[in-house]
DNA sequence: ACCTGAGGGTTGCATATGCAATCATTGCAG
DNA sequence: CTGCAATGATTGCATATGCAACCCTCAGGT
């Protein structure tokens, strides 16, 4: 047959997999990151802050593909830890954020734990695979939300 | 310099990146879905319950990597529609799963809706990235969710 | 019969997620 | 200046997610 060289056309949900993979990934950082007193997606949170801050709500959903108001209800824990601060903006409507000397500390402290989940997938998956799978993820994000690339190392 | 032909060391969260892309996508097929009355998690559990029911509530949790107690609540909404039923198992202590026929409807009414997400994706990213995209995500399932395979079309 | 451990499911608690609606502010057109 | 659309953030509602603790049931061993 000619033409079946091509590759196998895409059999599930694209979406179902990437949030069962999600899933199983999530749990295997948290696993690592829970020492800390921090979920991994809040870790990732405070990243970002410590990256982009002090920062608007509105470019911070936007860099992390996150809906604002979604935003605004992750950042309640965080607050009331005392490790991220939220002060006046330009305008009396906009915010900053920032993150606070306990909240670099405690992302410190977590960042060796996320570190070696982020080794132990890397020794269990291969780092072939794990290159593969982010360089995909990347171009995925740049064509689907363009403009709210993102380069975080943490 | 010697070995530099190397996969470049991946940067980011590999937790962070499948979050993120994970809720873009779901934007994606939720707008498309959504007219259904369905979100597209709902259709996703519905879709498994039709391929594998009647089933136990272990073994689909098992299959979609889901926690036991995340798959009681999220059969609520379905059961509430009266899309999906659970009956009395083999044993007293467990149960088994069933689509009804209201819920075939429904979830022949949302496929036609899911069709359309899956296609205009596909045409977004293009069919080559996603079919690596879906390899990918396979196997990271088959090393860090081993047994839990799930071969799902819808 | 009894006790004990394993198996299966649910509940309590906390967080994550997004849409629609709302509220406040600001910029701008007339 | 006044009204109105655009901007930025939050709240209401509903769902998704997992861990720990709990309850019930069953399988064995004694």
């Amino acid at each position: 047959m000619i033409g079946m060289d091509a590759i196998a056309k895409p059999k599930g949900c694209t979406s179902f997999k990437l949030r069962q993979l999600s899933r199983v990934v999530a749990r295997h950082y948290d696993a690592h990151v829970a020492a800390s007193g921090l979920k991994t997606s809040q870790y990732s949170l405070l990243s970002h802050i410590l990256a982009a801050g002090p920062v608007r709500p509105v470019d911070l959903a936007a860099r992390m593909s996150l809906d604002a108001s979604t935003l605004t209800r992750n950042l309640k824990p965080l607050i009331a830890e005392g490790w991220v601060e939220v002060g006046e903006g330009a305008d009396a409507r906009s915010r900053l954020i920032h993150i606070t000397a306990a909240g670099r500390a405690k992302r410190d402290e977590a960042r060796a734990l996320w570190q070696q989940a982020q080794r132990s997938l890397n020794e269990r998956l291969g780092l072939v695979r794990v290159a593969q799978l982010h360089a995909l993820i990347d171009e995925a994000l740049d064509v689907l939300a363009p403009g709210e690339a993102d380069d975080m190392a943490g």
